[in-house]
DNA sequence: GCGGCTA
DNA sequence: TAGCCGCAACGCTAA
DNA sequence: TTAGCG
């Protein structure tokens, strides 16, 4: 099963292939026999009595499909909803037989589920895409191409397949068949593919296909092309039963349609309630990738921007629509909302919700980081030019480290510039330590043109360089949200192309972005610009230049990041520095082995008599001693960070070990800020780490 | 927009 | 029963 | 420590 609890035919794939077969569910709905008792000539509504006495007394994996006994439209319809593949419909009173008879009706909620394989793409050596089709009237019609959802282990078990099924000629006929080209290769038409897509483009192929598996269950001739009315979700009709003013969208009632949101939309004429469910319709499928999986937060204006009920909402509440997903948050008592399909964002518009704000987490990993989000914020002075040339450099910077980065409108005068990472192994501290520095080294090389300061944000022409937004709980407007200001401005995804003189985010509005995002090309290689943040990571510490450790067994070691500390030049051969909190440290420069270039604003680590800085901290021991979060330290406590955002405390020398170990005291349990974090991540360990490293 | 609480 | 009231919560800096 | 900010 998914996340959702729905079944899952690719993770069922997976799993068996794999074999981590032990948390299938196995789903039962008829019984034939029972011992050696034929029950096939049974009525069907006798069977299923029966063995839902049975499975009740099987372990919980063994489930009993139950069944409504009511009008398979309205089932089928909210199955539908539910994202379901759809429903079976079967006579209650009819005998089991064999094959396909009247006694059962199949219905699905979208078809065009499994294409046939006719050949793939490849870049070099890479594996691109697969090029799929459907059968129509004896021909392989192409459908279009598959350019995601392998995971290196599907396509390991794929391209096999394919190489054993080459062949020269396409098997593609008629009008818009592919031709032969560089990296083209045909296959055979025998392997069937379950896909996901999102809709279709103008001329009727398949859009942001996605791969799930191979269908070994089914031969390739069986895949036909299906009249596009024959099955799928029907609009619903216009019932007479929904009340004045109330419109559907996508199955979704929409109260009080004809409201306005916003009074106008850089075109004269009011943005209603209906156009914002339309308008989430219309580009949900583009926006939900960006949003799902993760906790996301709304603003609702369910008067109209300017109406005067305006708030904020993070958790489930009362009464909220079933198509929204509550997720439970480690560390939050309520559950979050979520969105995961586009129905949900349609009820979000339902209840007034201008604005989505989703987590920068990795999808349906709220832990991890997924993206980091640079936000750009001008001054109400600063040249829009400038802001351009900002995000463009943000862009070289996190290119020299690795990292591919995408640019979107605020909706307001800002750029945010996104960048996907796999965080795997780093922690949120980590990453947004990762964002300040590369802020603050831009701020360092152009202080004039940037700050990182946001309650200075008003002064002079800079932009207040905002990395805040990578942190566990923070969130960053989603691409495509709208913004709840005049002119209904929607956060637009850019190409870098576009991100050069001329560029006017106010052009970008409920109004006209549908149709500029349906045939855009931007961000369409999102997925494929993941890049691992722990390497840039590194790479930036190793263009700043230091380690952050620095060895001296007879020794405390100290390491400081200089921003809150005031350094005085004494002159001679030592330095005082007096921090913003505790007592100031005196530091002979003949202590310094490393790391201290001859600016003391680029003091960053040092190591100090265990005398000077506190009794409790013993010779060896390793402190590195985090002031940036500008707390008090009380005495004995120490705060540990190595650098990419470890927080711990008190340490303690190991006696007589062998490299010279530490360990955590745990007590003193009144300063609690850093409790949390010392509970939460596996210290002790990367504690050995850093001894080994000394 | 809506459920829950209060006057 | 009409009307009112929530509907978030961080880190960071200046005061 | 608090107020203000995004």
């Amino acid at each position: 099963m998914d996340h959702t609890g729905a079944p899952d035919f690719a993770a069922l794939q997976a799993a068996i292939s794999q074999g981590t077969t032990r948390d299938l569910v196995y789903f039962v709905f008829d019984q034939l026999f029972a011992d050696n008792e034929d029950l096939r000539p049974l009525p069907l509504a006798e069977r299923k009595a029966r063995l839902k006495a049975l499975v009740a007394k099987a372990p919980a994996n063994i489930r009993f499909v139950d069944h409504f006994l009511s009008a398979g439209e309205a089932v089928l319809k909210s199955a539908c909803r539910m994202d379901l593949e759809g429903i079976v419909s079967k006579r209650l009173d009819a005998p089991y037989r064999s094959g396909r008879g009247d006694s059962w009706v199949k219905c699905k909620c979208r078809q065009g589920h499994e294409v046939v394989i006719g050949g793939w793409t490849t870049t070099g050596d890479a594996f691109r895409s697969l090029i799929a089709g459907v059968n129509r009237e004896g021909q392989l019609v192409y459908v279009g191409r598959i350019g995601t959802g392998f995971g290196r282990e599907a396509l390991a078990r794929v391209m096999p397949r394919l190489k054993a099924l080459e062949t020269d000629a396409s098997p593609f006929k008629g009008k818009g068949a592919p031709k032969k080209a560089a990296g083209v290769h045909w296959v055979r038409p025998e392997l069937v593919a379950e896909i996901e897509y999102a809709g279709f483009t103008g001329d009727g192929a398949i859009r942001q296909a996605s791969f799930k598996g191979l269908r070994e269950d089914k031969p390739a001739t069986e895949v036909q092309a299906e009249a596009p009315a024959a099955t799928g979700l029907r609009e619903p009709a216009r019932a007479s039963v929904l009340p004045r003013g109330s419109r559907p969208v996508m199955g979704v009632t929409i109260s009080q349609a004809d409201k306005p949101l916003w009074p106008d939309a850089n075109d004269g004429k009011p943005v209603t309630k209906f156009d914002l469910a339309r308008y989430y319709e219309a580009v949900g499928a583009w926006m939900l990738p960006h949003v799902k999986g993760r906790p996301c937060s709304m603003i609702r204006m369910p008067d109209g921007i300017n109406g005067a009920q305006t708030f904020f909402q993070r958790h489930g509440a009362k009464g909220q629509s079933a198509l929204i997903t509550e997720v439970e948050v480690w560390g939050d008592r309520k559950p979050y909302l979520q969105f995961d399909r586009i129905e949900a964002l349609v009820a979000a518009a339902q209840s007034g919700a201008v604005e989505l704000h989703p987590w920068n987490c990795a999808p349906f990993a709220p832990e991890q980081p997924g993206r980091l989000v640079f936000d750009l914020d001008p001054a109400p002075d600063v040249d829009f030019a400038a802001v351009i040339e900002s995000a463009r450099e943000i862009r070289d910077r996190l290119a020299q480290l690795g990292l591919v980065s995408f640019c979107k409108t605020t909706g307001g005068k800002g750029l945010h510039v996104v960048t996907p990472v796999m965080g795997q192994g780093v922690d949120w501290p980590a990453a947004k330590a990762f964002a300040r520095d590369l802020c603050k080294a831009m701020a360092a090389d152009a202080p004039h043109r940037f700050l990182l300061n946001m309650a200075k944000k008003e002064r002079a022409g800079r932009i207040f360089l905002d990395y805040l937004r990578n942190d566990r709980m923070a969130t960053a407007v989603a691409p495509l949200s709208p913004r709840g200001r005049p002119g209904a401005p929607v956060s637009m995804p850019l190409g870098w192309g576009q991100v050069k003189k001329g560029l006017d985010p106010a052009t970008f509005t409920v109004r006209t972005v549908p149709a500029l995002i349906a045939k855009s090309t931007v961000w369409e290689d999102y997925c494929d610009g993941e890049r691992p943040l722990g390497l840039a990571i590194q790479r930036l510490g190793e263009v700043e230049g230091e380690s952050p450790i620095l060895e001296n067994p007879d020794h405390a070691f100290v390491a400081v990041p200089y921003v809150n500390i005031r350094p005085s030049m004494g002159g001679g051969n030592h330095i005082d520095m007096e921090p913003d909190y505790g007592r100031p440290y005196h530091f002979q420069k003949s202590w310094i082995k490393q790391g201290l270039k001859t600016d003391p604003s680029n003091l960053r680590i040092m190591h100090v008599e265990g005398d000077s800085m506190t009794p409790t901290l013993n010779s060896g021991d390793v402190v590195l001693v985090d002031t940036s979060r500008r707390m008090p330290t009380p005495p004995g406590i120490f705060v540990l960070h190595d650098g990419m955002g470890l927080v711990a405390k008190r340490l303690e020398h190991i006696p007589n070990s062998d490299p010279p170990q530490v360990r955590i005291v745990s007590d003193n349990t009144h300063y609690s800020p850093y409790e949390r974090l010392v509970d939460e991540m596996n210290i002790v360990g990367r504690i050995r780490w850093f001894a080994r490293e000394m």
